[in-house]
DNA sequence: GACATATAATAAGCAGGGTTATTATATCTA
DNA sequence: TAGATATAATAACCCTGCTTATTATATGTC
């Protein structure tokens, strides 16, 4: 919700920037942000299946696949059978991500400092826990969704 | 981005997973969290033009449109012109919104309840401040991007 | 008054996320 | 082994949001 008389909107709104954000600069790429973070995770952890790319990424399976469909188009990401599950597709970066992947990862590191400018890491560290403290709140209040806040 | 090396997955997940939460229960009123806050603006200040509800929700003019079509068809809000332009169209709440509406405004204390739960007044204030600023950081990095931290 | 410019709303078309249902394949169990 | 159940991926369809372009109307300037 937009809780306008709360720190909610607060939280919606940086949310909302930097997918804004994020998505011009992919964008300029001929991107999405939504392509770029599996780039990322693909290449942090090669060999995924679009089912655990997904439990990664905390979106549904389905979401993955499209977003695949139109990264094996570019010739960005290839889909291969696995061996021992004939029901799954192992997801592998190809050499045409390389430079894409180096452009991600050097804007990733330019926002996160343009993001925490000015703010001190205990600050920041304060910010971190009690975001985790509504994670948790919001995870115990919907039984029935994907965990996310168990790790942590 | 989803930066896992840093607390900005945290805002993420945070905002992900309130949206998700209100949107499962916008979903059981077979409603839409869009059209939640649509409802709750116009109870707020009816009378907008679609244009000024799009800037204070902050999103594109055409996102509104759709949204208020719908809401028009469920006869829960109303277009009217506006008799000194012609271009405009004012929107009202119907009397079929009001149960709707409280309804909204239940859940809404209800999830603020939820969320805040164990969390000192205190920290909630630092996190306030702590996002202000980011959103100032970001605000100052997308000169284009209409300006959403410039009256906090 | 006529023309240029600005603005409100809308249309078209795309991306991304969701739900529900379906298909193919694995796996468990009787 | 046969049948029930579970799982990976996909299809169909909807909602929301964006960008770009279009239309109708206002407004400003000559």
């Amino acid at each position: 919700m937009t809780c306008n008389d709360t720190f909610l909107s607060e939280i919606f709104d940086v949310a909302r920037l930097i997918r804004a954000h994020a998505d011009r600069r992919a964008r300029e790429h001929g991107m999405s942000r939504a392509q770029w973070i599996i780039l990322l995770k693909l290449d942090q952890q090669p060999g995924l299946s679009q089912q655990e790319l997904a439990d990664l990424i905390e979106v549904e399976p389905i979401s993955i696949g499209r977003l695949v469909d139109r990264l094996a188009d570019r010739g960005l990401v290839e889909r291969r059978r696995d061996p021992k599950d004939r029901r799954v597709w192992r997801l592998h970066l190809l050499p045409a991500a390389e430079p894409i992947l180096r452009t991600v990862l050097a804007y990733r590191k330019a926002l996160l400092e343009t993001v925490t400018e000015g703010i001190p890491e205990e600050a920041l560290a304060d910010l971190s826990r009690t975001l985790l403290t509504i994670k948790n709140n919001l995870a115990a209040d919907m039984p029935r969704m994907r965990r996310t806040a168990d790790e942590g």
